[in-house]
DNA sequence: TAATGGGTGCACT
DNA sequence: AAGTGCACCCATT
């Protein structure tokens, strides 16, 4: 049963049920229960599958993190015993906003539609937390086995990968004594794309090996052309089938970078950028949140079943950047119900899927990276296919926006083939979901947002930079690979910043590349296909309630530069040498992990970081023609044990835009330094923190440098 | 400041705004914030002290449960760190009654008066237990020193001590291991009263030794008559001054079997009770609450600040009954602002009071059981003493019931000196208390009684007794003593107990008492005077829905023994020999603590027990003759593994009706079997299960034979 | 800072 | 299945 409903259709016709019922239900296979299935989006039961052996209770949730903080998505355990784990999102933090006055936190009024017993009881304790998305491991006594489902694939809030969380530093340094060193790579990767406001894609893989027979409610609406995965069809009753069975898909992570490249802002001409006037500024963007900028986080919307099969098939065996590849080729799905994360830990990666089923998995992975990846699922996916319905891609500008009931807007995306994605600001409109809890999950403008979008590290690092007034315009095509990272309102003091400047530590500008293109061909062709996709489905422009001017790179980083001179901002320039914001005044000296000072691999230029480009989406080889011929690498923040408090940084810099080239070279910088420093970590010893390779030529900036110590300090 | 209040007045004219007006202000001592105390009862805050010097925050709830536990009230640890906790009423069992759906668990709706800032952030994050009652103990890191204040004095819920709990077993086994033998002594009293249905008072300790430093908000209407407290000003700055000043005061615990005596059905002729027919009975309780029966809870309702103080001084110089005795002399006062904990647990009770003040006491004892019972309180008494407005007694009857949103009657007390309890039944109305976040304290018809009220295992143990039908009316003026217990819808089928009947268990009728007046002079000198006071000042009659009509012994039992016998009932009679009603039909084999047979002290003839009688009080020694003269004793449920489901116990027994005959001689019994058992518990080791005594002329009931091998088998 | 107040992760029940 | 006990944490003043 891949795509039945557990519950009976309750929904009134709405146009989301009428999309239902229009769609091109894929009756291939076992497609007896489509019309319950199509019906209903409520209580929709995505069973995982293959499910690794776990021997403990407390495997569940590492391998649950590894799918789910691509994704943007931090769970955490919200009640579990022996048999059961139920996983929740990660409440967000509620101190911060909690003071507005405007940010009633969620009054269970709208809670109570009901007394009557018919009502459902509301499930989230909190109400400040009221994400409906639930992942529950049940352990069956029957089959020994632990099943995973995902009950309900909403989120109320955006969804952004946040690097800096204390959770993801744990689970970071979990993988690290599981020596699970793929899982390191790729998500060291994911930090630094992150923190360079790379384009982080979602992981949309094709294959749904071994998961079809699980699956108990699924209405995810595919169209019937295309079939992901070849015929293959392989029982994934053991695990090495299912390492084999390593269909190709688009790792397409919706986290908050991951739509960065539709997210940005694309001035029509290289040369319509200005720079504003610093009142101009401050007045212009001190009320805007940041949905323009280049991280925007993305949110899911399992109820609106419309979404795109991923036609693309490349074969991606680069361990480094196989889930961050091919992200927008025809959809940058966030729908988790799209999303198939089986390949995402693999280490190789094909393109055969030993499944004929036209739809998308799921899935996440059986655990490929794990040490005892034994697969004992004794289903049989033979004509036990994924409903595939197809959906009329009209309601993909609806979204629904209530910010009262801290409801934000649905990103929805166009379920036809080779359609690109389609991005709609939290201003427009769509049915909300009658589902369980809440409406269809939505992101909208939320302050959370700066935590990932405005990382204000990379403000910093630029502020301090003398040097960055060189190559400003070199990038102005390459609009799918910018990230526009506004600040706003940087009138404000800092206030907890305690830290004396060091002059002498003059480390700023320091970047470059001295590599050229016969390096970086992998990346390039990694990267060719996103940016051809980005060129040919052109995403529409975020329609949100504004849309910063990014500033010329010279007279952005010529004004970052003077402030970081005066002394009213001395404590900037002082931040900028700490790369991270002290949340508390005696964090800095006291991190959470010894950072012993490592040089990255790749020497650096003294330069200053890329200012921002004309965000136009340039092919990747273009871009990455550019990077080789201007050495000029953006610096990226630091994120291991930033302790600052981002919602103070955002008030600090606000009215200031940065414009942040990307760069492809960060791609081949990373995978070599990482190779570099982990050269010796693929042995079983997880403990490399004095044998790491140390440059002499190190004139990387303080981030770069702290990235790698962060990451290879402890493993 | 005794009588300070922290927050503005915010009461709107109510009566019992008035009420306060109108009271009679005791403004001895230091008066001068009287106004602020009587027009503002929210947010009180009583501090207690002294405070002993906990050597880990672990101790610190047990040391409240020595306090609480005895007034009903079950505290759990809402939040905590290591420099502070906080601490709430243990939440009522949902999965029992969460099942009807009549009770729905109390939505926000109410909680939500005004979405604006200035409503205070309701509390509870629970929709069940919306209790406002809070201690809150914190660290002074500039003293070094706990703190405790009781926040929210009052209850959304009924009180009744339930030795059923879990946490209480653990709390008791924590007394065991920590050898405060004095404390285990006392709530096996406590529960040997509570199980008898004898009357276990509330704890109205009249010195507030020590403690006037410390309280912030003590709204407390005392009126100035008879001063509890002789003048002994000590400063209780170190244990042993605590020690030695104890004064005595009436110990009147407000839990469930406190009010017995005040909630007992009381007919006006000893012959006017009728043996209902069977459909009579069902008919006529089948709707009926508990709340005339004999363990009605009582509820606290600090924000009615009339109460009496407590004019009986009585020395009791026995540990056992230190805290029971002196009940209702005059007020049977439940609320925590008018208790005085201070000597509870001191081994040495004095009617002396250091004070002059002419209040009462709510003050926690300073740990006299506790090992290392430094007493480090710098606070000089001396000029602080605690603010006592008189109250008039015209609120009193106004009790504010809404079911609907999990709201119960108040139970009031007249705060006149001399007179009785006021009870009224939930059916009266009282002005909701525009306290904090929840209408004052209240009580109500909850099914949460019958836990303690209607202990099934009374019922059965009489309905298996086949030797009931002697000495039937002989106790009719013992209404003060009696305890009515009621059932109702017997028709009801049991199921899920699946135990077989067994025939040669024929341990029932034990009950008799060869003892005479020689050996419980002093039980009937201590219970004199309650018992004098219940005929003084005679508590009005519960104000209920209804009303039970108690059965006569002879007919009572004889129904119930023909029940024990009819075939459709033969699970009764499986049940009645196993003392419980397993709510799990596994639950009777395997209980928690293995059952050692021991034989209890006192041998009982082979009896029924006491059918009901008239519910009228009589004097104590009268009860005492009666009881001598008849060696009847009554029953008593087993307490120690009880597993069964009250709630189906309750379906199941409902409309029939058992009056206890509570007997004087249980305390005397008690207290030498006590002794017995723990003649060599004195000594260190708390491990004496191969060592209690075993009685060769054991013919005691199951009841107590668990009663004590509960108790003392893992001691 | 110390004190206070509260959200929430998560396992126990 | 879910309420909740409890601690870890953060926030404000
Ligand atoms: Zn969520
Ligand atoms: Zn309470």
């Amino acid at each position: 049963m891949n795509c039945q409903s557990g519950d009976t259709p309750e929904y009134p016709a709405d146009s989301r049920v009428d999309m239902n019922a229009n769609g091109n239900v894929d009756t291939k296979g076992d497609g007896d229960e489509e019309s319950e299935t199509l019906a209903n989006d409520q209580s929709r039961l995505i069973h995982l599958d293959p499910i690794p052996n776990f021997k403990d209770k407390s495997e569940i949730k590492p391998w649950l993190q590894k799918i789910f903080y691509p994704q943007g998505i931090e769970i955490v355990i919200e009640r579990s015993d022996n048999i059961k784990i139920v996983f929740k999102c990660k409440a967000a933090r509620r101190g911060k906003k909690t003071r507005d006055k405007g940010v009633v936190p969620k009054m269970e009024t709208e809670q109570t539609p009901s007394p009557g017993p018919s009502s459902k009881k509301k499930r989230s304790v909190s109400r400040f937390n009221t994400c409906p998305f639930r992942i529950r491991a049940t352990f069956s006594l029957k089959r020994k086995k632990w099943n995973i489902v995902v009950l309900n694939n909403n989120h109320s809030h955006p969804l952004k990968f946040n690097p800096d969380s204390d959770e993801y530093k744990k689970f970071k340094a979990k993988l690290r004594e599981d020596n699970d060193w793929e899982a390191v790579k790729q998500f060291d990767e994911l930090e630094y794309r992150t923190l360079s406001n790379l384009p982080i894609e979602t992981s949309v893989i094709t294959c749904d090996c071994g998961l079809t027979n699980e699956i108990k409610s699924f209405n995810i609406v595919l169209p019937s052309t295309r079939p992901l995965c070849s015929s293959s069809s392989k029982t994934p009753t053991n695990m090495e089938l299912c390492e084999d069975n390593t269909c190709t898909g688009t790792a397409t992570f919706p986290g908050t970078s991951g739509f960065t490249s539709q997210l940005v802002k694309k001035p029509k001409s290289k040369k319509t950028r200005q720079l504003p006037h610093k009142e101009n500024l401050l007045r212009s963007t001190t009320t805007q949140n940041f949905l323009a900028a280049g991280n925007a986080p993305i949110t899911t919307n399992s109820s609106m079943p419309g979404f795109l099969d991923n036609p693309t098939s490349t074969n991606l065996n680069s361990n480094l950047n196989q889930f961050l590849t091919l992200a927008s080729s025809q959809n940058t799905v966030t729908d988790l119900n799209e999303i198939d994360f089986t390949n995402i830990f693999n280490k190789r990666v094909h393109n055969k899927c030993p499944h004929q089923h036209n739809h998308r998995c799921s899935m996440p992975s059986h655990t490929c990276n794990y040490k005892n990846p034994r697969h004992n699922s004794s289903y049989d996916d033979s004509g036990t296919s994924v409903k595939q319905p197809n959906s009329s891609s009209k309601l993909n500008n609806e979204i629904n926006i209530d910010d009262s009931i801290n409801q934000y807007g649905s990103v929805l995306f166009s379920p036809m083939p080779g359609s690109s994605n389609l991005y709609l600001s939290p201003s427009d409109e769509v049915l909300a979901s009658p589902s369980n809890h809440r409406p269809s999950t939505t992101y909208g403008n939320s302050d959370n947002f700066f935590d990932f979008v405005g990382k204000p590290d990379l403000y910093l690092q630029y502020s301090n930079d003398q040097n960055s007034n060189k190559d400003t315009d070199s990038f102005t095509d390459s609009t799918a690979l910018d990230a526009t990272v506004r600040y706003s309102d940087v009138s404000s003091q800092f206030h907890g910043i305690t830290r004396a400047p060091n002059p002498e530590d003059d480390r700023d500008s320091r970047f470059s590349s001295s590599k050229g293109l016969n390096e970086i061909k992998m990346i390039d062709e990694k990267l060719s296909d996103y940016s051809r996709q980005s060129q040919v489905s052109q995403p529409p422009q975020p329609l949100g309630p504004s849309h910063p001017q990014p500033l010329s790179q010279l007279s952005q980083l010529s004004q970052l530069s003077q402030l970081s001179h005066l002394s009213q901002l001395s404590q900037l320039s002082q931040i900028s040498h700490l790369s991270h914001l002290p949340q508390e005044p005696q964090a800095p000296q006291a991190p959470q992990a010894p950072q012993a000072p490592q040089a990255p691999q790749e020497p650096q230029e003294p330069q200053a970081p890329q200012a921002p480009h004309a965000p136009q989406a340039p092919h990747a080889s273009q871009i990455l023609q550019q990077q080789s011929e201007n050495d000029v690498l953006p610096t990226f923040p630091l994120h291991g044990n930033a302790q600052y408090s981002e919602q103070h940084v955002k008030q600090e810099i606000l009215s200031h835009e940065i414009h942040v080239q990307e760069h492809d070279l960060y791609l081949k910088d990373f995978d070599i330094n990482w190779n570099l420093q982990n050269q010796n970590l693929n042995s079983m010893s997880p403990s490399i923190d004095s044998t790491t390779v140390k440059r002499e030529d190190d004139n990387t900036n303080d981030n770069e440098q702290n990235f790698w110590e962060m990451n290879f300090e402890n493993s």
